[in-house]
RNA sequence: GCGGAUGUGGCGGAACUGGCAGACGCGCUAGACUUAGGAUCUAGUGGGAGACCGUGCAGGUUCGAUUCCUGUCAUCCGCACCA
């Protein structure tokens, strides 16, 4: 009897053996290979360690990685640490130490953990976002947005976290709440570096189309970009020189417009007020600017108050009066809009609330509705109440009605878009310094390249202040300084980058990260960029996804790479979670360490479990009981194994087409992605195999050696050893991907159900290949007396069914 | 409110392009081997005594629907006063 399996030898015995002789090698028989570029989102390094969650999205890639390399590939399969940031700073506050050991602590640790998956990473590329030879070149892209005047300073109201005590992008504020722990967000009026992505707008929401993404990212990502037309207007302010100009996206609804209002913090709104009306005012304005997000968000009915004074209406001439009301937002479009109540429910409340007019001028049928109960927000009728409009097909005008307004000279057709741009400076220590220098002289002085990395000085306090300056603020040595260009004693820009900085490029640098010269070779570039396979959750969307994508383009502008856009695939997997579905968190105590499962059942029965437990791309609950299943299934193929091995079993039709059809299923179920029942195709077959050994006494070695070929990307352990075991030499990596033969898929035999009037009755075995009236004659035969109406019709599709209609 | 996803046994899930619903696994039941079983192996396992009934619910198209269409409910996710 032969040795039972033993995965802590096997998996001991093979990872020795691929670090002395790695599999994934770039040339092969003095020929290069194509590259392939399979990358994970970078952790970063917590001290909480990995879960069984983390280990899905490292398993997933693998499998795609060692699948592609059985295909020829090279494969760059890096991995590294997003380790600046809130997390690891606010880790290292909580445990009292300097962020830079725990960093170096929590990296060692989970590098560890990472290397218990068996990857095949590559750890000569591995990058740290917080090594200043990494944070050179995030420094040195600040540097060149500065340059090209992407990168400005500029003081307004941004949203500010008190508990993390530092600005916040508008990416980062989920619901009115700080992303990261959930405080309410404020507003905090502060000096802010800003990088002006939407310059880069209407690029990023173009080249979605490109994209093999989820569909749900790419439409994440348009809606942020948010785009919309339509036109601005100018208002005439009644007995001024002063115009209004707001922006509608529905210009066709002019002559429905009955007032206006205008954003608190509108420029004009002290201006045009009314003498009489500028207390009442003037307290409404302030109040609002003392509302967070979420107060105005949370204003169940809208608030507002006439400033007194009248606009002209310019389609009309109609008196129509000025409001100032927070529910219009003073950075989207002009901060001022024409309000149709009729046709638009925010208007159509606060004008029922204030007792304006509403005039209809879309009718369904051409008919007004008497007492309207709700705006009629359809764009579809007949115009009324409309002047020359009136009659027109409401659709029609509304594609026109830009174009008409611009011709009229009474406005402009717009663009416009929701995105804003980047709030990119934090008032916390751990980051990447900002590299600028104010100069009494020459304003902002970038820092010269060739003092690049300026780093993050050594101190030993950090501590957020709170008062929107930056820990680093307080350190007059290195606050101090002299101007590159004048020499005279300048100040050093205080604030930090976020986190969001480093992972913006890392994935460029995985492909020539020793080179001091250059951010990234432009001939290592076009050799193994840009990344053709991305795996990560869907949590980044907006932020890293959108943040990525705008750096690709500005690195491409300026020539330091030839691509535009970085990650060609992307694949989304789904969370694991505890039971109930409830998120794996230290503080719920849900949470599945994946050492004690490796230590148990081995590394490859948790690869293959992490893919068992469903859909990669769906959520999951995690059940430690399931491990069993894939275990099992490896002791079996393992002993199935031993039994054939050495005997040169001769291999019958069973075993051919067993094989031929093993091919088929896996390959077309990888290539779906549908890992999950990849898992329970190799269970299938391992069955099937099992039954016809027990009349042949094993299986033959092509079978199983193209069984261990299958299973390497997903078991890469078990699967050498069997490679081996089959009297193989050398790696089951260099097999290559195995091929079916299409005759040898199915049987000369066929089962086919028998139907009547759609319900089977009976199952059938017949030749493939019979024509209609011989497979319609042996279904009735064996439907027997079954068979007691008038048959009206009868189907058969061959291979697959026989149906009898009858009354 | 808008947009998207999902809904199938006790549980996770499978079903190619409309063609035998429940593959594969967990759990459970019975048996075998055992001092023992939380090991292993064998058999069974949607409901119903049955003709039959069953894929969230109600309709429709079709010889035939988990799959397509209409409506509806539930859960989850994203966006949310963006004019």
């Amino acid at each position: 009897m032969s040795a039972p399996y033993n995965h802590k030898a096997i998996e001991q015995k093979w990872e020795k053996i691929w670090d002395e002789n790695p599999v994934n090698v770039e040339f092969e028989d003095g020929k290069k290979k194509a590259k392939y570029y399979c990358l994970d989102m970078f952790p970063y390094p917590s001290g909480n360690g990995l879960h069984v969650g983390h280990w899905r999205g490292y398993v997933i890639s693998d499998v795609w990685s060692r699948y592609k390399l059985q295909q020829g590939y090279y494969i760059i399969h890096p991995m590294g640490w997003d380790a600046f940031g809130l997390p690891a700073e606010n880790y290292a506050l909580k445990m009292g130490v300097h962020p830079e050991i725990s960093t170096a602590e929590n990296i060692a640790n989970i590098k560890k953990q990472i290397k218990q998956i068996a990857a095949l990473y590559d750890w000569d590329r591995e990058v740290n976002t917080t090594d200043p030879e990494f944070y050179k070149w995030t420094q040195w892209i600040f540097v060149q947005m500065f340059k090209k005047g992407l990168a400005y300073e500029k003081e307004f109201p941004i949203n500010w976290c008190p508990s993390c005590k530092t600005g916040l992008a508008n990416e980062e504020v989920v619901n009115g709440v700080c992303e990261r722990c959930g405080t309410e967000v404020t507003k905090k009026n502060l000096r802010q570096w800003m990088l002006k992505i939407t310059e880069y707008g209407e690029r990023l929401l173009n080249d979605l189309d490109k994209l093999e993404w989820p569909e749900k990212v790419k439409k994440m990502q348009s809606d942020w970009i948010g785009k919309s037309y339509g036109a601005e207007v100018d208002f005439k302010v009644e007995g001024t020189e002063d115009k209004i100009t707001v922006y509608t996206t529905r210009p066709d609804t002019l002559y429905g417009a009955t007032f206006m209002v205008l954003a608190p913090e509108h420029e004009l709104v002290s201006k045009i007020t009314a003498p009489g009306r500028k207390d009442i005012v003037d307290m409404y304005v302030m109040e609002a600017s003392m509302k967070s997000n979420v107060d105005r968000l949370q204003d169940k009915t809208k608030t507002g108050v006439f400033t007194g004074t009248y606009a002209i209406n310019p389609i009309n001439g109609a008196k129509v009066p000025i409001w100032v009301a927070d529910y219009v937002l003073a950075d989207y479009g002009t901060g001022a809009i024409m309000c149709v109540p009729a046709h638009d429910d925010r208007d159509f409340e606060f004008a029922k609330k204030f007792e304006i007019p509403i005039i209809q001028v879309i009718a369904k049928d051409g008919k007004e509705i008497e007492n309207m109960t709700e705006a009629y927000t359809d764009a579809s009728g007949i115009m009324i109440n409309s002047g020359e409009w009136n009659g027109l097909e409401s659709k029609n005008l509304k594609k026109d009605a830009a174009h008409i307004v611009e011709e009229r000279g009474i406005g402009k057709a717009t663009v416009n878009y929701k995105l804003r741009d980047w709030v990119f400076s934090r008032q916390r220590y751990w980051g990447e310094p900002i590299p600028i220098i104010h100069c009494p002289v020459h304003g902002n002085v970038p820092v010269p390249e060739e003092d690049l990395p300026l780093e993050l000085p050594k101190v030993d306090h950090y501590e957020p202040t709170g008062t929107g300056e930056s820990p680093l603020a307080g350190i007059d040595e290195w606050v101090n300084t002299t101007c590159p260009i004048c020499g005279r004693p300048s100040k050093r820009e205080t604030n930090t980058m976020p986190q969001w900085a480093g992972s913006s490029w890392y994935f460029l640098r995985y492909v020539d990260n020793k080179n001091s010269d250059e951010l990234v070779s432009r001939e290592k570039a076009d050799e193994y960029l840009p990344v053709d396979m991305y795996i990560g959750g869907v949590e980044h969307a907006v932020l890293h996804l959108l943040y990525s994508r705008f750096y690709t383009k500005f690195l491409n502008d300026i020539g330091v790479i030839d691509f535009d856009e970085p990650f060609t695939k992307l694949f989304n997997q789904g969370m694991i979670t505890g039971k109930n579905g409830i998120k794996m968190s230290k503080s719920k105590g849900n949470v599945v360490s994946p050492d004690d499962l490796v230590r148990d059942y081995g590394c490859d029965s948790l690869r293959m479990y992490e893919l068992f437990v469903g859909p990669p791309e769906l959520d999951a609950e995690w059940d430690d009981r399931g491990i069993d299943g894939v275990s099992k299934f490896l002791k079996r193929f393992w002993n199935l194994l031993q039994e054939s091995k050495e005997k040169d079993i001769p291999a019958n039709e069973d075993m051919i087409k067993t094989r031929n059809r093993m091919v088929y299923t896996i390959t077309k179920r990888l290539e779906d992605f549908s890992l999950n029942t990849v898992i329970s195709g190799f269970m299938e077959f391992n069955n099937k195999l099992i039954d016809i050994a027990k009349k042949s006494g094993g299986i033959d070695k092509e079978t199983m050696s193209t069984f261990a070929v299958l299973l390497s990307p997903f078991a890469p352990h078990i699967a050498e050893e069997a490679w081996q075991e089959m009297g193989h030499t050398g790696t089951v990596f260099k097999a290559g991907w195995p091929t079916y033969d299409e005759s040898k898929l199915t049987d000369d035999e066929v089962e086919i159900a028998v139907q009547i009037n759609g319900k089977t009755k009976t199952v059938i075995k017949i030749a493939k290949d019979i024509d209609k009236d011989t497979a319609i004659a042996k279904g009735k035969e064996a439907l027997g007396d079954k068979l007691n109406g008038n048959i009206v019709k009868e189907i058969y599709v061959p291979g697959r069914i026989i149906n009898i209609v009858q009354k």
